[in-house]
DNA sequence: CTACGATCGGACATCGTTGTCAAATATATC
DNA sequence: GATATATTTGACAACGATGTCCGATCGTAG
């Protein structure tokens, strides 16, 4: 900036005037400082500047995601990146990978850069590291899950309701043998879709302590020999609900191998890319990750803004989309 | 850190050298230093910091790519991560959308947030306009396309050579009326991937000219369109080589409406998700996000350690993984 | 008891920018 | 033409850290 100032002849004060577009500079004087700021190929420095400017904005922020490489959370991150971007806000993303201390790690590597906020799906059991900052305002929002141990806004899917819907949909088909597949059940969405499940099972008057639940499946493999298992047991069930993906994935696998794909209904949770292009279409409750994360953009710019309503708990709506799957009623 | 400095009743710079690990502290002084440091909850300042240290680095890199809510992106920027975080090096990742001006709006603001290096995707005419900060020592890496306009290292995946397998793999199976779908011709991986599949089937002595190629399919519905008329016109091809996600999906739509998936050979470039689920199996010619992001990442840290080396394009090779649909022989 | 090297600690300038404030210049008013 | 006022402009300190360099302290040998 100095090295323009020169060039220019002018002071750097009004470089930094015309850089960051402040008034009360000549026009003549503007078109000096700019014609010498392109002729050095000149580049603000945002970090130097956010160390003197009032309120130390960096226009950074982080998010922290389950892994950038997982499509639903890759929606999410684009909603985000959309979301920001519209206000000059570049992102941070970083992925967790099921590991607690890592999400404490990285929320540190963002702090020491200075973010002007943070985007959080929490998994450690608790979040209470981040009140000291949360205290100095550092505006927080947490997504997909709720935090433990510390108070604020977080944006969430209505796990409960959705597989509410789910055993609904199937009961409403005829069918009184269901089955549960669930994640790990240190996840509090595992728990919470579980609990939505099965209550739902039994406001409906079948009674839920013969359902087959079977939980802690955390890939394709676990959850196809879970499937199996049911499948070839005495009294197999005829419709099974699959709380996450890759259970579906294993799930789908399990029953094509038993050419039970036409027979047994299947709903999972989460949609997926070319559900509607299996055999028969896959019947899903959809989350919708780009209303989440455009939500939870548009709740932290608000936190950034000042906002300093209590911290709420938003719920986005999931969706059931039939497709054939989840329709297949029980065998007469 | 001076309220830390002055909690401890030490100089500020001592403080720095608690926190930096720099020797000539005794353990005293040290203990004291980390005391009130973790008391005050202190975070250092890396902005600030590299405002004055050395080399000015700010452990945080730039990745622009295609869309961080695109698989195939999502698995880079993911093994991007892995390779930069070993070194506590964070990354700010940014979608295009297809557009030039966003390119160069981006590496902008990457560089305004001063960056220790850049890895982009190119989709721009011509990326000259780093030249002047590549020339200022800015590492670089492209990844998928090699930059015009400006030397530096590329990652990129073998194009026209996985096309030409495709090509050679369904002309062993017997088939002589292939087609083409490709995305649009200003993209350079389209193009590379038409002419390794022309290419290899003149090289195998069929007649190239009556091969029909359908360009500028940029989604599944065009695709599927193209298909359909394909199908439905006189002597249709036996054989179908799309040369992207989107048109392949697009594909498979066309021909199971048209009842011929079983009949009509089909391989696509890149791997999908559940391809293997598909009835038949897709067929594909699948890249390695994960490698080439890897590489990349290991080339702009080796860049960053003072790298010399002319710049030079690195290739990925491509894999074909059979899985059926690529296995039809033509109808006898 | 002094001299000396090794160790430890702090004062100060500096990085690139912006906030403050006052000086310089231009313009308006009488 | 003199004064008042508005507009431009720049000098300087400060942001939070680190590099440089010098001074203080300590232990030990002579």
């Amino acid at each position: 900036m100095r090295h323009v100032a020169a060039l220019a002849g002018v002071g750097i004060k009004t470089v930094s005037r015309v850089i960051n577009d402040e008034p009360g500079v000549s026009d003549a004087t503007r078109e000096k400082v700019l014609s010498a700021s392109r002729q050095l190929n000149y580049q603000l420095d945002m970090a130097a500047g956010s160390l003197r400017r009032a309120g130390r904005r960096t226009l950074s922020v982080g998010l922290l995601l389950p892994s950038v490489s997982n499509p639903f959370s890759g929606e999410i991150n684009r909603a985000i990146e959309d979301a920001l971007g519209a206000r000059g806000i570049a992102v941070f993303a970083a992925s967790l990978d099921d590991d607690p201390q890592r999400e404490q790690d990285i929320v540190a590597a963002f702090l020491g850069r200075r973010v002007d906020g943070l985007i959080l799906t929490p998994i450690a059991r608790s979040q209470a590291y981040v009140i000291p900052e949360h205290s100095r305002d550092l505006p927080l929002v947490f997504i997909d899950r709720e935090p433990v141990g510390v108070e604020a806004d977080a944006v969430v899917t209505d796990n409960a309701a959705g597989s509410a819907r789910a055993a609904a949909h199937l009961i409403s088909r005829g069918h009184t043998r269901l089955a549960y597949l669930g994640d790990r059940t240190d996840i509090q969405t595992a728990r919470e879709r579980r609990r939505g499940f099965i209550e739902e099972i039994g406001r409906q008057g079948i009674p839920t302590s013969m359902i087959p639940v079977r939980e802690n499946l955390h890939d394709e493999e676990s959850a196809r020999l879970a499937v199996l298992e049911l499948l070839t047991a005495a009294e197999p069930p005829t419709a099974i609900f699959s709380s996450q993906n890759l259970i579906t994935f294993g799930a789908m696998r399990a029953l094509r191998e038993l050419g039970l794909s036409k027979r047994v209904a299947l709903i999972g949770f989460d949609d997926f890319t070319l559900a509607d292009m299996m055999d028969p279409g896959v019947t899903v409750i959809a989350q919708h990750p780009e209303r989440i994360g455009k939500l939870a953009a548009e709740r932290l710019l608000a936190r950034i803004d000042g906002d300093q309503q209590p911290p709420h708990t938003y719920v986005v709506p999931s969706e059931l989309i039939q497709r054939g799957s989840g329709e297949l009623r029980p065998p007469a």
